[in-house]
DNA sequence: AGACTGTTGGAACGATCGTTACAAGATGTG
DNA sequence: CACATCTTGTAACGATCGTTCCAACAGTCT
């Protein structure tokens, strides 16, 4: 029965991330939680704490699976600002076609649910937001865009990045979702 | 105590709505929408059925509201397809500052939170936005844009709705808002 | 006036919410 | 083997969930 941990805790976590992600924090109940990582109520309170603890700890799993792909992305020699834009947007549409994760983008289903979250919670999402942003500008500037117009794009394909998750999760085709991701890449900031 | 109605039933309606609005609808609970309208628990069921039928009266009412701005805004000529986004967002953003609504849009906190919503929320939610950009298109069609270009213009043009809405529920400012609606405007399929 | 219709507030239902407590069992250390 | 430590499943807690029921009351009609 017990003894030494009988689970990945990992594992447990990343597929808790997953039911935060698809029913979003107050859909996301105790049993569900439980049913999704397959883990006894005592045991996800014994090793994550609370509700909120976890879903916090989700976030982070979230950041720390695909931050970096984004930051792999974004590095790399880029002939244009377009082109930045058009690789972290690939980033996106491809995690939105792994059939293995739920519709969508758990920053995004959370920032929609943002009155419904204490107050760690919002700020988490908040910061992981501006995270991004900060790094797309970093990015985008490093391509030749202009400070300003390097801070507009940012913000611009971050936008684009939630409708993305947005229409995804109200059913739209992939081709959809990628026709809107080709137009956000064509810079519509001539220099 | 009773006799006749106590309440304006279409006032109700719109506060009920505003709940929804700003809570999602799980964490819309039954507490929380009477005290928005000031009904009690009988009037509220009595008046408009349970929580899903009152969801729908509210996203109803929702589209009621707000679809004439849209269509005030998409007819009367336009220069070019360019000027229909513009005219578009703007009526978005006005909403979105208007202070005596809560943050970002009622249809797209609704698709966020699809996986959590009845069947026929689920498809009342789809309807109106398949119904938005369809309005969006003819427009744009009416402003000179070629039928594919209407049409991926239209699909990019409610992303940039849902997206505005979504950065909004997060917090962030007017001006960020409006440099996202500015930068969309600018017609990325040049003729 | 008296019967009827309809509305209202509040009590109460079973179900589920997040959380805690605890006994039973497995492991590691002497 | 005995003991301490940790994990696990389950029972149970109070609170809140959506919903129903009902008695008390106001208005309308004969």
């Amino acid at each position: 029965m017990a003894g030494r941990k009988q689970f990945d805790v990992d594992e447990a976590l990343r597929r808790a991330m997953h039911v935060f992600w698809r029913w979003g924090y107050s859909e996301a109940s105790i049993d569900r939680l439980t049913e999704g990582t397959g883990l006894g109520r005592g045991s996800l309170y014994g090793t994550f704490g609370d509700k909120s603890a976890l879903f916090r700890k989700s976030l982070q799993r979230y950041a720390q699976t695909y931050q970096p792909l984004y930051e792999r992305a974004l590095t790399g020699p880029h002939p244009s600002p377009s082109a930045v834009v058009a690789a972290y947007l690939q980033v996106t549409l491809n995690r939105i076609a792994d059939p293995t994760v739920p519709d969508g983008c758990l920053l995004t289903v959370s920032a929609t649910q943002f009155p419904t979250l204490d107050a760690e919670g919002q700020a988490m999402v908040r910061a992981m937001i501006d995270g991004l942003r900060a790094m797309l500008q970093q990015a985008l500037q490093a391509a030749g865009a202009g400070e300003q117009e390097a801070a507009a794009l940012a913000l611009c394909t971050l936008a684009t990045n939630k409708s993305l998750a947005v229409l995804s999760r109200a059913g739209f085709s992939s081709d959809d979702l990628a026709t809107v991701a080709a137009a956000a890449a064509r810079n519509p900031f001539p220099s």
